[in-house]
DNA sequence: CAGCATCCGACACGATACTG
DNA sequence: CAGTATCGTGTCGGATGCTG
C-alpha cells in the first residue's frame, strides 16, 4: 500500500466533514439541492420523464439548465440517460438506485417546506413590516 | 367573504406547488438549502452559537455571506438573534422551533451525503473518463 | 424532438477596509 | 466582538438562434 493510499484510506475512514471547506462532497450537494436539481429529482421519483415532459413539468426552467442540471445529475451516478436508437431519437431520464435512495430524504425536505410554507410566509411578512 | 379572499382560501387548500413558476415558496426554498444555509443551520443544531463561533465553525464562509444568510434565516423565522445589552455587545444566534423542525429532514439529506459520497465521487470519476 | 452555441445582464461571492 | 460598506470578479441563468 502506497502512502497515497493510505492517506486516502485515513481520509475515508474519517468520512466526511461538511464544515471543513475542503470536503470535496461540498459542489456536489451545492448542485444537487440546488433551485433546480431538486425539482428535477422529485418529478423523476414519479417515473422515467423525456426532456420535453420535464421541461413542462418543471414550471420556469429554461432549456439551457435542464440540460446542464441534468447532465450534472448524471454525472453524479443520479440520473441515467437512455437512448432509443430511433428516429426523431427519443431519449428518457430515470433516477438510478442512488437517486432513488436520495429521493426520500430530498422529497421529505420539500415536504416540510409546503406543510410549513404559512409559517415561513407570514415570518417574512411580520420580519419586513417590523423593520421599516 | 369577498372573491379575493375566496381565492385566497381555495389556493392555500390546494397546498403549494412546488412545480409552478409561481410557487411563493421558491425563493425561501432556494435561500434555504443554498450552500451556506444548509451549513448554518446543521451548526445551529448543536446549540446557540455566537457570530465568530459560527464563522470558524462553517469553514470557507466569509463574514459578509455569514451575516446575509443569517438575516435571511431570521427573516424565514428559522433563527432567532439575541442581543445581550453589554460591552461589548454578545449576539447569540439560536435555531427557533420551526428552525428545529426544519432541521430534521436536512440534516437527514446532509447525512445521506455523507453515506453515499463515495458512490457519488466514483461516479463522477467514471463519468469524467468515459468521456474524453 | 432533444439539445448545443452564443450573448449578455444580474447577482452571488470573496477580499478588503472601516465602524460602534 | 459583530458586523457594515465598497469593489471587483465570476458564475448563474434567461433569451435567442441553430443543428441532426
Amino acid at each position: 500500500m502506497t502512502g497515497k493510499e493510505q492517506l486516502a484510506t485515513a481520509t475515508r475512514l474519517l468520512a466526511y466533514d461538511t464544515f471543513d471547506n475542503r470536503c470535496p462532497l461540498r459542489p456536489i450537494i451545492d448542485q444537487t439541492t440546488s433551485r433546480w436539481a431538486t425539482l428535477i429529482i422529485s418529478a423523476l421519483v414519479a417515473g422515467p420523464h423525456r426532456f420535453a415532459q420535464l421541461h413542462t413539468r418543471v414550471g420556469g426552467i429554461s432549456q439551457k439548465m435542464l440540460s446542464q442540471n441534468l447532465k450534472a445529475l448524471a454525472r453524479a451516478g443520479l440520473v441515467a440517460r437512455d437512448v432509443a436508437p430511433t428516429n426523431p431519437p427519443q431519449v428518457t431520464y430515470t433516477l438510478t438506485e442512488l437517486g432513488v435512495s436520495l429521493a426520500g430524504p430530498l422529497t421529505d425536505l420539500i415536504r416540510w417546506f409546503g406543510e410549513h410554507g404559512d409559517e415561513l410566509l407570514t415570518a417574512q411578512h411580520r420580519y419586513d413590516n417590523q423593520q421599516p
